[in-house]
DNA sequence: CTAGACATTCCAGTTTGTGGAAGGTCAATT
DNA sequence: AATTGACCTTCCACAAACTGGAATGTCTAG
């Protein structure tokens, strides 16, 4: 398939895609006889787990380990699990802080719930961590 | 105080609050007689609000307004509150993506429990959105 | 055969910082 | 008094990860 086809289905610009291509990170699989990138459905999935990654903070270098850890160039198994397993406490440490900024912004929405003036005392404790 | 010990204060590294007063997000409250930037506490609160935002995908221009919000430039709370609910969606939808992460991740961890090569038919699903 | 919807490359700009050089200030020590 | 070290300043350049636009090529439908 043709890159606009291959973007809509990871959901990705067609910009963005022709970004991984040009980095090495997701290349289409060759060329078609006019020079079009010609993506199949199997690099498509790995463009959507970028995508997915990328919102996450996972750089670039990042993907590509994952996706080399994926494709298993010569590593062992517990390789992919050790690094799994370090992402995973990373995402979880995340969505600690995610659940606090969400508890401090509900606090916040809560106690400025007004038609008024906007002094809530509750934004200075927001802001020097109260809640940590 | 100077811009170390409200940089340590913030958490922040001294290049970035000095960049967050030439984009002026945060300034500093003045200058002392060496041409030195002077911050005080309510600064650095605001610092620190921002690096507590920034974390989170809140952009420069997201967080200005904010600042602005939360100083009530003639705004109402309603206001504060309208953007605040905003996030707040942002931030639960995010959390929810970072749990399907989260669990997809552990799912590839289980399955490649082993000391062998890393062949898991589930890295398929995992990047294809089985778990959508 | 032309209009449009795609595709290509290449270059420039954006956002959010970081790193480093060249130099000023200050307090303490030699 | 001079020097050392830890600060501070500005300015300029570079990084990552895109994003936009210009100039150009290709394919399909009317």
């Amino acid at each position: 398939m043709k890159i606009s086809q291959a973007a809509r289905l990871a959901e990705l610009p067609v910009k963005t895609v022709r970004y991984y291509a040009d980095v090495g990170l997701v290349k289409p699989d060759g060329r078609n006889e006019n020079g079009y990138r010609d993506y199949d459905l199997e690099t498509v999935r790995k463009l959507t787990f970028v995508r997915r990654a990328r919102s996450f903070d996972f750089s670039i270098d990042e993907c590509r380990e994952l996706l080399d850890l994926f494709e298993d160039k010569s590593r062992s198994s517990s390789d992919v699990k050790h690094l799994t397993l370090e992402k995973l406490s990373e995402i979880k440490a995340r969505m600690r802080e995610l659940q606090r900024l969400h508890d401090e912004l509900a606090n916040l929405a809560n106690a400025c719930s007004g038609d008024d003036r906007a002094d809530c005392p509750i934004i200075d404790s927001f802001a020097s961590g109260a809640y940590a």
